[in-house]
DNA sequence: TGTTAGCACTCGAATATCTTGAGTGCTAAA
DNA sequence: TTTAGCACTCAAGATATTCGAGTGCTAACA
């Protein structure tokens, strides 16, 4: 067990630590005005604390810098987020969710700039998941006699579209119909059932009333799958160029490459869902090449049911507590306004 | 005017400065087989063309670079692209053409990537430009009593669409008859004649048989003003950071904040339009900042007309030869392959 | 007159050497 | 248990040294 004058001293070389990027030594600490003991014995605690791994010293006569587990012990005990509202950052977010946007995409995209912008982190924001959608309507338009764009709107006002080619041999009639079945089919039934009634339900009516539907149905039920890259949103990503830890070129390259990958960034924070708040150091996140990244990411819900989640990224070097406190409110904001967004019947 | 043996030993530095990134000595390029005059000629010459102002050297003992004009004639007079098709170039661009791609989009991102791929500087690709376009049809679908998305197809089949709020007191056949009214007037009418449709003959009607359709009016027309930076793609943003040129982080930062910025990019490629191929130099490029970088364009059409331009970014110390080659037949292949996509009516 | 061999000179880059100072660990005394 | 004191360590910066690729110039040559 820690004592409170090692406590006090592990928060103090990380706070120091977060500030500098410079290693801590045991005189700077002695010279904290609330700090009533000498830099000797200052080391002699530093000594244990790292011995029992919580610092580490990046050479032998050099002052001590956290490890992943110092920070870690630090955000799990040494923050108290709930207390320390400033003002400040709450109104300029409600600001933000106020203004009313009414796209989704909009509102995401807003919430990454807003969040890469208040912490100088790369902010990830990953869309709703929309497994509760359900189809508004499904249209097409003929452009001209052998193509035609398909347009499908949800419930909650996304609009998916698709240009396609009208098979040779089927008829606008038969066109016709393929759509009302689809729509009397498919309406109001939400998108995560529709793989279920494509194939059973649906593949019947049309083989009975629509000649050559095989190709249409199959180009179209592919077009529509949900994009998984379209619902990612980045900012800030030249945030990291002025971090220290990213003054060697090829770790900046490695990491954009990472980024850009955007299947990876989404499996990781999709894991994340419905996990609440999460703070990943360092090596603990699964990507070990990073080893001096660290992540944090909140999970946002609307009407109260979990449905995506937003991250910032950053060096392990990270202000936790600012992070933390503007993430945990962002998604708290972005609920809210996604939930009013959503409530049509209101 | 230059000899040809200057014009050779130019060319012979502009070549291996490209592919080392180091200056170039005279006896390196006496040691090439076709060469039959002694290194200290070369160093005559040299010294002559340096102070012509095609050569310089970074420090006093070290060999030649080009300068910029020295590039400048190197693309004009040194280089004779169209003999120098190689095969290989030819038949992977028209792969990827022929594969019939139907979304205006996938095929821009695709280009782009392709362009950066092959010659591993940054693409960039400016989507066609949409004045001909004619609306074909303009569709509202309420969401709920509140809200609806309008939704906008145009003869090209591209799709732009907007959630808004229907104002309070407006009825659904008020909003009906708004529709009507814009599509009756506005189909079949280019993009580019709306604005003076709207403000004339259309607000006219809406007065006259739409009660409350001010808010509504005024929340759509701004939101179908086509988006410039949609409009553009980019590729390979990280080939820059494997060029020796920018092994500073500083310099990086510059570059991306600069191509993030999408309105600066447009501008200047949209300059481009209508001249065909381009080769800006280093500091011929309007953003003096980036001195050692360089940018070549080429204008696609569609049925002949200008529509508009890709580009690639690199160092200057390029493979003009090859870039240009890689941009033409992608520029050329973007034209047939749009001409086709557009001619619906084939 | 143009070309070339020869040679002294230049200067960046790589390497080694020195200096400095912040920081440590340990010991012995309070 | 705490602290003053002191010897020791080591990265970082400053300085010096070496090395070699490359130049410019001169004088001889074809």
């Amino acid at each position: 067990m820690l004592s409170r004058r090692q406590l006090y001293i592990l928060q103090a070389i990380v706070d120091d630590y977060v500030q500098t990027a410079e290693p801590v030594g045991s005189r700077s600490i002695s010279k904290r005005e609330d700090v009533d003991f000498s830099a000797a014995t200052i080391r002699n605690e530093m000594a244990d604390l790292e011995e029992m791994g919580f610092l580490m010293k990046p050479h032998s006569s050099s002052g001590r810098i956290p490890s992943h587990k110092g920070y870690r012990l630090y955000v799990d005990q040494l923050l108290n987020v709930t207390e320390n509202n400033h003002l400040g950052l709450i109104t300029s977010v409600q600001q933000l969710f106020d203004s009313r946007v009414s796209e989704v995409e909009a509102v995401m995209r807003k919430t990454a700039a807003v969040l890469s912008e208040m912490t100088n982190y790369v902010s990830v924001v990953l869309g709703p998941a929309m497994s509760n959608t359900k189809l508004k309507q499904l249209q097409i338009i003929p452009l001209s006699t052998t193509q035609a764009v398909a347009i499908l709107v949800t419930d909650s006002g996304h609009v998916e579209n698709r240009t396609f080619d009208i098979p040779r041999n089927m008829s606008i009639s038969d066109l016709e119909k393929f759509v009302n079945i689809l729509n009397e089919q498919l309406t109001d039934s939400p998108i995560k059932q529709w793989e279920a009634l494509m194939s059973n339900e649906i593949e019947r009516l049309l083989r009975q009333h629509v000649d050559h539907y095989e190709k249409i149905h199959q180009d179209l039920s592919a077009a529509f799958k949900p994009k998984v890259n379209e619902q990612i949103f980045y900012n800030g990503m030249l945030n990291l160029l002025a971090q220290p830890e990213f003054k060697d070129v090829e770790k900046i390259r490695q990491m954009l490459e990472w980024l850009e990958d955007k299947k990876e960034v989404y499996s990781l924070l999709n894991a994340m869902n419905s996990k609440g708040l999460t703070v990943k150091i360092g090596e603990e996140n699964r990507f070990e090449l990073f080893d001096d990244i660290s992540m944090i990411t909140a999970t946002y819900a609307i009407d109260g049911d979990t449905v995506g989640s937003i991250g910032l990224i950053g060096p392990t070097r990270m202000q936790y507590e600012r992070a933390i406190q503007i993430i945990t409110q962002m998604a708290d904001g972005l609920s809210t306004s996604l939930t009013r967004l959503y409530r049509h019947d209101a």
